[in-house]
RNA sequence: GGCCCUGUCAUCUAACGGUUAGGAUACUGCCCUCUCAAGGCAGGUAUACGGGUUCGAUUCCCGUCAGGGCUACCA
C-alpha cells in the first residue's frame, strides 16, 4: 500500500492566519495518525501578491506551533512541471488558446454581471488557426475545456461532505496558463499533487466547489485524484470567512502567541472548531488529539471564532501586520481558547511552566533567575491564564519596591485603618523571631490574631496588602515565604508610615 | 444572478429514527476558603420555519427562509 502523504499549501500572500493553521494542524495529525508523510509546499506562483514577509510569518507562525513537516517545496521552482502538464492536456485536446484580452481592472468583480462559461469563438477555434495565431507571438491564455454536453457530470467523494456531484455545463472554462506563460492556481496545484504523489487533500471548504475543476485536471492529465477532505471554514462572529484585512491581528496566529497563549493550548483549541472526538472530551494533549483524530469526526458547518470585533481592525483596506504596539487583551479572544490556555498552563509540571515564563519575566525583569521563578511558579499557576500574566501576577515578587498603592487598602473587612495598624504593628513585633516557612507563619499570625481579637482574615488582609499592594493575591504564607523576611518587613514598615 | 455547501443553547459541540435533547465555555447562585484563584455543586437558555415519510423524527425526503463558499489570465 501506499505511504499517505498530505501536504499544507499556504500562498504567501499575507500573515499565517487561524484558519490556516487549524488546516496545517489537521494535515498534520492525520499524517501523524496514519504514519504518512506531511508536505509544506508554499503556491507562490501569484508572484505579484507575494511577498517575504508573509513567507516569515508563515514559518514564524509553523515554527512556534512546533510540528515539523517532512518534505518541502515551493512551487515557483516547479514552473517545468506546470507548464509540461498544461501541454499534455493540450495536446490532448481538454484545451484551448483564448486569445482573448485579459479581462481589464477589477471593475466587474464576481456576481451580477451573470454567468460566465466560455470564449465561443475561441473554444471553437480550429486548430490550425490556433497554431497559426500562436507562432505569431499573440498572447493567449490556455483554458480547459470542459466537457459541457447534456448530462455530463464531474462527480468525487469527499470525505467529509460525501459524495459530489455538478454538471460541467456549470463549469466554466477556467485558464490552466495566464497570457505570460505562468501556470493558474489549479493547473499549479493539481500537477505538483501528482507529482508529490498526495493521497488526501485536506483543505478548506471554499475549495469544494473548485474541486471539480481539479478533478477536471487530475483526469485529463492522466491521474487517479487522491481522496478529498474539505473542512468547514472558520468565521468570524459577523458570519464571514476570517480574513486578514477585514479582521486584523486577532486572525493572526502570532498574535495568539504574543498574547502567551501555550502553543498546545492552541493547537487544541483550533482542533475543537469543526472537529470533536465525539466523547466530550476537550483538554487534550497532542498526543491524544494524534491519537484521536480522524476524518469521520470532522463536521459539516461552519465554525465561529468567537473573538470580540472590537479587536478587529476599523480601518478596511489596511493590510495592517499584528502589531505590538497594539497588544491584543483579554477580551480580544475567545473565552474558550482562554480557558483552553488557562487549563494547559494548569497542567505544565512547575519546571515546566517555569522555563516557559522566564523568557517572559527576565524581559521585564532581567535580574530574575529560574531557580527564584521556580518558588513563584507555583503560586501563580492557578492564577494565570495567559503567560504574560505572570507580570501582573507575579510583579510583587520582582519588583524591590512596591508602586504607590491606596492605603485604604489596607483596611481589612469590617475593620477601620486603627485595626490596619494595630494588625501591621502587631506583625512587625512577632514576624522577626518566626521561622519564614509556611506553618510557623501560619501558627504565628493566628495566635497573633486570637491575642488582639480580630479575625484571621482581619489580620491577613492588611499585611497581603502591605507585602503585594493588593487585596488579591496568592495565599500569605507562602507568599511570605516565598519573599523572605527581609522584604515583608520593609514593607510592613513602609505600610505602617502609609497610615500614620 | 447561477452553481455548491450548511442550519441543535450566546459560542464550540454530542445524540448516525425512540434520550427528561448530553457535555464544555461564558453567565448566575451556593459550598470550600486568609483575599483572589483553582476545585465541587446547582441553575437558565437550543433542534430556523412549513410540509411530508414513519407507530415514532434533531436524525430521512421536499419546499421556504437564513448564512457561507465559488463564480478572475487570485489562491
Amino acid at each position: 500500500m501506499d505511504k499517505l502523504r498530505v501536504r499544507f499549501a499556504p500562498s504567501p500572500t499575507g500573515f499565517l492566519h487561524v484558519g490556516s493553521a487549524r488546516t496545517f494542524i489537521f494535515n498534520w495529525l492525520y499524517a501523524r495518525r496514519n504514519n504518512g508523510t506531511m508536505i509544506l509546499r508554499l503556491d507562490d506562483t501569484d508572484v505579484e501578491r507575494n511577498t517575504d514577509a508573509s513567507v516569515n510569518s508563515i514559518f514564524e507562525g509553523l515554527k512556534w506551533l512546533g510540528l515539523s513537516w517532512d518534505e518541502e517545496y515551493k512551487q515557483s521552482e516547479r514552473l517545468e512541471l506546470h507548464k509540461k502538464t498544461a501541454e499534455a492536456i493540450f495536446q490532448k485536446g481538454s484545451a484551448y488558446r483564448d486569445f482573448t484580452p485579459a479581462h481589464t481592472g477589477d471593475s466587474e468583480k464576481s456576481g451580477a454581471q451573470g454567468t460566465w462559461l466560455f470564449n465561443p469563438g475561441m473554444r471553437e477555434m480550429s486548430r490550425e488557426e490556433s497554431d497559426r495565431r500562436a507562432a505569431t507571438g499573440e498572447p493567449f491564455a490556455l483554458r480547459f475545456r470542459v466537457p459541457r454536453e447534456e448530462g455530463n457530470t464531474v462527480r468525487f467523494n469527499d470525505a467529509v461532505y460525501g459524495e459530489q456531484m455538478k454538471a460541467g455545463a456549470d463549469i466554466e472554462d477556467f485558464a490552466l496558463l495566464r497570457s505570460d506563460g505562468m501556470p493558474t492556481y489549479h493547473l499549479a496545484s493539481c500537477a505538483d499533487d501528482a507529482d508529490l504523489r498526495i493521497s488526501h487533500i485536506i483543505r478548506g471548504q471554499d475549495h469544494l466547489t473548485n474541486t471539480f475543476k481539479h478533478v477536471l485536471i487530475f483526469e485529463a492529465a492522466g491521474y487517479e485524484p487522491p481522496q478529498f477532505a474539505h473542512l468547514p471554514l472558520l468565521v468570524a462572529p459577523d458570519g464571514t470567512k476570517l480574513s486578514k484585512r477585514r479582521h486584523g491581528p486577532v486572525v493572526s496566529v502570532t498574535t495568539y502567541r504574543d498574547a502567551g497563549f501555550l502553543p498546545e493550548a492552541f493547537i487544541n483549541f483550533l482542533c475543537l472548531l469543526g472537529w470533536s472526538p465525539k466523547n466530550d472530551r476537550e483538554q487534550m494533549t497532542l498526543a491524544e488529539l494524534t491519537e484521536l483524530f480522524s476524518l469521520e469526526g470532522i463536521n459539516r458547518a461552519n465554525a465561529v471564532v468567537n473573538f470580540k470585533e472590537e479587536g478587529a481592525t476599523k480601518e478596511p483596506n489596511v493590510a495592517r501586520a499584528p502589531s505590538p504596539a497594539h497588544p491584543a487583551t483579554k477580551d480580544t479572544f475567545d473565552p474558550k481558547a482562554i480557558w483552553l490556555n488557562a487549563q494547559h498552563i494548569r497542567s505544565l509540571t512547575v519546571e515546566d511552566l517555569t522555563s516557559r515564563l522566564l523568557p517572559i519575566v527576565q524581559q521585564s525583569y532581567p535580574s530574575v533567575t529560574s531557580s527564584e521563578l521556580l518558588r513563584i511558579t507555583p503560586l501563580i499557576r492557578e492564577r494565570i491564564e495567559f503567560l504574560r500574566d505572570v507580570l501582573t501576577a507575579a510583579d510583587f515578587f520582582f519588583l524591590d519596591r512596591l508602586p504607590p498603592y491606596d492605603p485604604a487598602e489596607l483596611v481589612p473587612q469590617k475593620g477601620d485603618a486603627a485595626m490596619a495598624l494595630k494588625v501591621l504593628q502587631r506583625a512587625q513585633t512577632v514576624l522577626p523571631s518566626v521561622e519564614f516557612k509556611h506553618d510557623p507563619l501560619d501558627q504565628a499570625l493566628r495566635t497573633a490574631a486570637q491575642e488582639l481579637g480580630v479575625k484571621a482574615g482581619q489580620m491577613f488582609q492588611p499585611i497581603r496588602v502591605a507585602v503585594c499592594g493588593r487585596k488579591n493575591a496568592p495565599p500569605l504564607f507562602e507568599t511570605l515565604e516565598v519573599l523572605g523576611k527581609e522584604k515583608t518587613l520593609t514593607r510592613i514598615e513602609s505600610a505602617i508610615k502609609l497610615l500614620s
